[in-house]
DNA sequence: TGACGAACTTGATTTAGATCAAGTTTTTTC
DNA sequence: GAAAAAACTTGATCTAAATCAAGTTCGTCA
């Protein structure tokens, strides 16, 4: 487990983004809870309403969906990452997502009419929201053009240099459906690798 | 061409999602200006920088990538859509994008520092960002989630039954590309289609 | 209006990656 | 710490869609 206080990883998160005032923050702060996910707890499952947002402070989240029982990994989330069904929180709707602790994990989580009362009451907390949002977006839609782009070795490739550390925490399986492939094909692949 | 003032519409679709008040809308508006594309004109190449954020009034836009030589369409714009290499523009960074008019296309047009202005001055012009952005990452990720799940011709069939109209206005070699197969297999499924 | 190029169709062949199947290794649990 | 379960590996086969290759139709503009 990390040393530094979540809250103090979440202000300097935040801080990249929008500037707070001391009591903005202190405000602000006050409405995140410090709670811990145990190893293969869910925080949300498909089918629930998703009632909070979420901040990553120590340890990792996976997101995924299931499609005709076939288990999809959309994504992980980890130190100084958000996290949560974003899309239910939101509009307060019915999510199709689930999310699970790889590991035990300590997050900070605030609930959905206190985000809400926070944008009304904060210029910079709106702003903060707005940039976080643009980043997300623009992360996303580069994902999107990498998927559509390029082969499966290619994805395996570009990954292993982007995020090795994933290889370390989250099993080929879930990896395996994160980059759109069977398990057998990386398992393939990475022996492929391995052998140059 | 549509009836309606450009402005008119853009007020419409941004009441959508923040309220203005008069004084603030009014300023808001002289910010942009109306332009129009002629077809296969170009509103951004790869290699520049975005430095306008659009709205579309009327007509439609086409964004590409061009990968190994390969042209890729990302997206369609059209009738109330904001467009432009966004990421571009939110980071003034060379883009990857290219947007070229498929029709005479009308829209208006606001530049990275009046727009960056907007967002300073006004709470309700961030509000509006915040929740334009946070409404476009959802629609992305779950686009995503769909190419991720579902075969060539269960793409095709969505589309079809979602946004009939694209099918009367992009060509099929753009539409095959979008959709994340070849004009060939486009045709063959329309084929197949037809003779159900 | 006619002719040139682009878009589309259709068929034959190839291929990346999925699926199926049978091990082996690692992890969990009692 | 043994047994059961889950994860991973490896090989054989299959398949959806790509690629290659000719056509045919459509649109544009001289």
């Amino acid at each position: 487990m990390k040393v530094e206080s979540a809250y103090i990883h979440l202000k300097s998160i935040v801080s990249k983004l929008s500037q707070l005032s001391t009591d903005e923050w202190n405000d602000f702060e006050s409405k995140w809870e410090e709670v811990v996910i145990s190893k293969n707890d869910f925080i949300i499952k498909a089918g629930q309403v998703e009632r909070y947002f979420y901040f990553v402070h120590d340890g990792m989240l996976r997101a995924f969906v299931l499609n005709d029982g076939a288990d999809i990994s959309v994504g992980f989330s980890y130190n100084g990452d958000f996290s949560g069904a974003y899309d239910s929180f939101l509009e307060q709707s019915v999510t199709d997502w689930n999310i699970q602790a790889l590991s035990d994990t300590s997050v900070l989580r605030i609930n959905y009419s206190d985000m809400m009362a926070m944008f009304d009451r904060y210029k910079s907390v709106e702003r903060w929201g707005r940039i976080f949002n643009a980043n997300i977006l623009v992360g996303i839609g580069r994902r999107q053009v990498e998927v559509r782009n390029y082969s499966a070795e290619d994805r395996f490739d570009r990954l292993f240099k982007q995020s090795p550390h994933i290889f370390q925490l989250v099993s080929q399986k879930h990896l395996a459906s994160y980059l759109g492939m069977t398990p057998e094909t990386l398992s393939r692949l990475r022996r492929l690798k391995m052998n140059n």
